[in-house]
This record gives C-alpha cells, structure tokens and sequence, in this order.
DNA sequence: ATGAAAGCGCTAACAC
DNA sequence: GTGTTAGCGCTTTCAT
C-alpha cells in the first residue's frame, strides 16, 4: 500500500465543495444538488477518484465483508456452497474474506478472531462445529452469523440446511426396500454435529426400528479411505451403505468393481453430500441432492438482511432435498 | 460493526504507559522494557484487547490482505490452486478476499478496482486473460500481482506455471506413438491467454510436423458439452485428443462408453488440467498432472516477497508436470 | 443543500 | 525505553 495518489479532499478542492459534498455523492445522498453532483462526478471521473475502503471503514464501522469459514474448498460439497454464497454477496456489493479452518496451522477459533479484527460485518460458517469460545465471540461483537449446510446445536445462530433426518432415513428405507441386510453408515468426522446429532441419531434409531444390527464407520475422509474400507466391509457383510462423502463412495464402488464384484448387485451405495463426482462415475451414484448453490445463496441473503438489522422471518431454513436413484442402487 | 469496546487506548490508560507502547508490545518491537510489556500484556489479556485490523490498515497502509482473483472455485483446478496460496497466506498471516470472476454481474476489472479500493497488499490473478484496463491499474497503484496456472503475453507480472506447450506437446506425440491417425485439441476458451498462446501454438507446431490434419474444439466447459461432443468426434474419425477441462474429457469418455465404444481401444483421451476426477473415473485418465497445490503455494510465497520489497530470484517460475499413463491410452 | 469539525483506532516520526 | 503528536482518508453530527 503506497501513498494514495488522489483523495476525497482532492476531489473537494477541485470542485470547490467540501469533504462532505464529496461524501455525499458517492454515497449516493440525495441531499445534494443536482448541478454540485454533477461537478462533484465530473472532477471525481477526471482525476480517477476511487475512494480508500479502509478508511470508509474506520468511519463508518461498516467494512462491506463478511467472512468465509471453510473446511476446506477441494471439496465440492463446499465449492457449490460457496459459489452460491459469492453470488450473492456480490450482488449486495459484499466482499468476502475466505478462511479455511481444515488442516491448519491455526484453530478454528484463532481464524474467527482474525476476521472479527478484520471488522466483518457478518460471518458465513460452514465448518463443523463451532466451539463455545467462537460462538461467544460472535456473541461479544454482535457479528451476525449464519450457518450454512451446517447446524448446531445452540439454534442460536440461523441457519439454512436440508432435513438431514429425514432424508437419511429415506436413503435407509430404499436401501432396506432394496433387499439389504446389512446397513452401514460410512461418515467422516463423526464428531462433527452435522453427524453427531442427525445422521448418527436418524441411523439408530432406523436400526432399533428395523431391528437391524448397527454397522457405524468413521474416520473416512478421501477416496483412498473409501478405497481401503472396501475389504472390512466385505468382511462384515455389508449389503447397502449410506455414504456421506462421494470421493469416499467412489473409492468404495472401485475397490468393489476392482474385486470383481458387481454394483449394485453385490453393493448398494448412496451418498449424501452429492456434487458433480457423483453424477460422472459409472454407475453413477444414488445420492441424497441438496441444492448446495441454493442453501449458500440463502444464507447469505439472510446474513445481508441481518447485517441490516432487518428481522428474519425465519430464523432457520430448511430447503428441499431430493433421493436421486441411480445406479448404485436397484431399480 | 459495532462501537469497539475496548481500544489501544483503554489499554494505555489502565496500564498506565501511552498508546505509542501499546501498540509496541501488540506489533512485537523490542523498544520495550520486559517489566512495560509484561504488565501491558496482564491489561491487553485482562481486557480483552483485540487491534482493529482496519485502524492499523488505515494508519500503517498496510492491510496484510491479498486478493484472489480466481475463474470459479467449483473447478477443482482453481480449487487446489487455492488451497496452496491460502496455506501459505495464513502461514505468513494475510488474509484472502475473494472474487470470483466467471458468470458474473461484474466485469473482471470492476472486481479488480473493488480489490484495489480495499487496499489488498497484492493479487494472485488465475483468471484467463487480463485485460489491459486491470494491468494499468494494478501498475497504477504499485500492487504485486502473480499469476498462478495463467501466462500472460506481457510478461509484466511474476508467474508460476508448468510448460504447457512442451507438456502438450508430450501428449500429442503419446497419442500419435500409440498410433492414433486423428488427433485432436478440445478446449474451453480458445481465447484464453494459455490456450492462444501456448496449447494452440503447440497443437499446430504438432500438426504441421506430422503432417496431421488439425482438428480444434472450442467452447467445451462443461461435462455435458463433452458428451454432447462425443458425436461430432466420431464423425470426424477423432482416435486421440487432449482435452483441457478433465470433467470434459470425462463426458467424452462416457459418451464413447455409452456408444458401445471401448476406452482406450476406440479412443485415446488425455487431460491436461487433472484433478481428483480424472483419477477416481473408469478407466481413469492419462493425464498431465501438474503440481497445482505447489504452484499456488509458491506464487503465494513470491506475492510475499514482492510485498516485502523483496528481490525475485526469478520472475517467471516454471514448475515440473509429469504425463501420468492411465487407463484411457492404451500402454 | 452545504460546510466545519470532530472523530474512527491506530501507527510512526520525533523528541526526550 | 517511553511519550507526544500528527496524521491515515473518510463519515457524520451539527450548524447554517
């Protein structure tokens, strides 16, 4: 950042007016005249004014930026998130400071103070789960937040989400409709709350239901994880298995495919964080769709309405899914 | 944004000393005495102090804000790219805004003056062509920028990237020792400064060479324009092509499987952008992998010197790709 | 409708 | 080593 060439005091001198007038028109306050707007715009056009946002910002304790928190962006499931987001930030003229949090030399809660030193004037979080000393940061500086593809506990933050309950069990029951014996869940961090508190809850109480056994793995993040499950699975009989990340549901089908058996003859496999990957493998993938664009577009009209102190009129939304069948599941 | 509680002033007046001390222990100059900076320490952890970023962006011009000026971040290229540049930001303790550039209500040098008016200390630019109107006014304002994954024909700004025209090339001849007689170049933006420049610069020299027919198409983004593709191809006796955009090339391949066709014996496909994707389809993709992660790092790293009014060792950097032989030519 | 002036919270000479 | 004092470039009362 060198010395600015031309500031709002230029532009004052220049059009003999003062900072105010200046301020005034390129904030679009109607309180000026229309001939001084115009002699204000001519100059400010002539000598290429751009205003200085830093120091709109330390004015005006308003920054237009909001902040991005991201797992990790190579995963599809938040790149989809995140354009829909970005789209509608851009439209509210909001700028975005992107912060993941996945492995990082920094915790979760030192990257949310970072932006609220940044002064966003609202927070995205699409992590997986937020700690109490996060929250009451949020809470301290009254940011606004809004969680996206995420939930929480507390309900103390909106949110927009899809009925993760509810489209889980739908998967189960095609899966138990199907002819499966054996039903899995095949999660990654099964401490993250998305799972915690609805995918794990939606499979227990599907398996008490159904009087199955109970068949829960975790910790498979990558392709490879899904790749090298395969055989324990095998081991364990497993018919039919939700999945929650397609990489690892592809990497699962391949080493099923690669050990000579059939899909999904052999194995019925749905995922349920569904992205472009699941649609181009063959066969393709039986997925839970969520409108990923949508859900990220939402919260991020909810955070600029918050921004603006408007009141929300609901406080967490819940959008469509869709249990795609494909061919990783019988017809 | 709301009235900051507690400022670099309540923590002077508590501790007793002057603003200018404070801000000394919060910025680690060593002008202080260990007993000063101590108990100015107890009162900052005391009070909760936190420094707003935009004060110190005001008053020292600095703002240790990049941008990121990237096509669109559903495209695991551009998503891997980043995942470098954003692992190196935060070990040097910037901060990334955002601006996608693809599909968008703004023009690519509108998002680049809002990048500039919020004082970010340098750019990454990924994006396919700068204009002239945004390298004037990055020369302008005496920002860094480099380009990571894109050339530019001015040369002007630092660059990482790999050859592309000696990795296509590569991949030109595999497809022709495999013995495919029709070979072709399959591209998004044939106006994209690395697809003028380089792949459709190498393409020709291949055809001329071999005295091959040339056989160019453009405009193909997405999956579904691959598979749509995939007729046209046949038509035209097309036994080999390299096919920028590996979700593409995917859609390609499927629609020669659907066809009836076999992979590689049908049709030789390679990938030059490799992601993820080309590894987890059937057959997988040969493919030029390139080392995306390193390349953002590294053009992270070479933003920081610039940024620090560092000397470059060198300007343009040149990383080494490697033609990975998968299922989709034949060995 | 326009201007004057007081900050916003911090850094950076410069003085001591 | 520490304090004083100008700003940084803008917004925002408050007058007029």
């Amino acid at each position: 950042m060198h010395k600015q060439e031309v500031t709002i005091y230029d532009v004052a001198r220049e059009a003999k007016v003062s900072m105010a007038t200046v301020s005034r028109v390129v904030n679009g306050n109607n309180n000026v005249r229309k001939e001084t707007r115009d002699r204000v715009m001519e100059v400010i056009n002539r000598l290429h004014y751009q205003p200085n946002a830093v120091a709109q910002g330390l004015a005006s304790k308003r920054t237009t930026t909001v902040g991005l928190i991201v797992p990790d962006l190579t995963n599809l499931y938040f790149a989809e998130l995140s354009k829909g987001i970005d789209d509608i930030a851009t439209l509210y003229k909001y700028n975005i400071i992107l912060s993941s949090t996945e492995n990082k030399l920094l915790r979760e809660d030192q990257v949310i103070q970072g932006l609220l030193n940044k002064q966003v004037d609202g927070v995205i979080y699409m992590g997986d789960r937020l700690s109490d000393e996060a929250a009451a940061a949020f809470e301290r500086t009254n940011t606004p937040v809004v969680l996206a593809g995420t939930i929480d506990s507390r309900e103390q933050f909106a949110s927009v989400n899809i009925d993760y309950q509810k489209s889980d069990k739908e998967a189960f029951n095609l899966l138990l409709e199907n002819g499966c014996g054996e039903i899995a869940l095949i999660l990654a961090d099964a401490e993250a709350s998305i799972n915690k508190e609805n995918r794990i809850r939606a499979y227990q109480e599907f398996v008490e239901e159904h009087n199955l056994t109970k068949h829960i793995y975790q910790d498979i993040y990558s392709y490879q994880d899904g790749y090298d499950l395969y055989g324990k699975l095998e081991e364990d009989g497993i018919e039919g298995a939700l999945v929650t990340r397609n990489l690892s549901a592809v990497g699962i089908m391949n080493a099923a495919l690669d050990d000579g058996k059939k899909i999904p003859d052999d194995l019925e496999l749905i995922t349920s964080n569904a992205t472009a990957i699941s649609e181009v493998v063959r066969p393709s993938l039986t997925n839970i769709k969520q409108p990923l664009y949508d859900i990220g577009a939402v919260a991020m009209r909810m955070l600029t309405k918050l921004m603006a102190n408007e009141e929300l009129e609901e406080k967490h939304m819940v959008l469509p899914y869709e249990l795609v069948e494909k061919g990783s599941t019988t017809k």
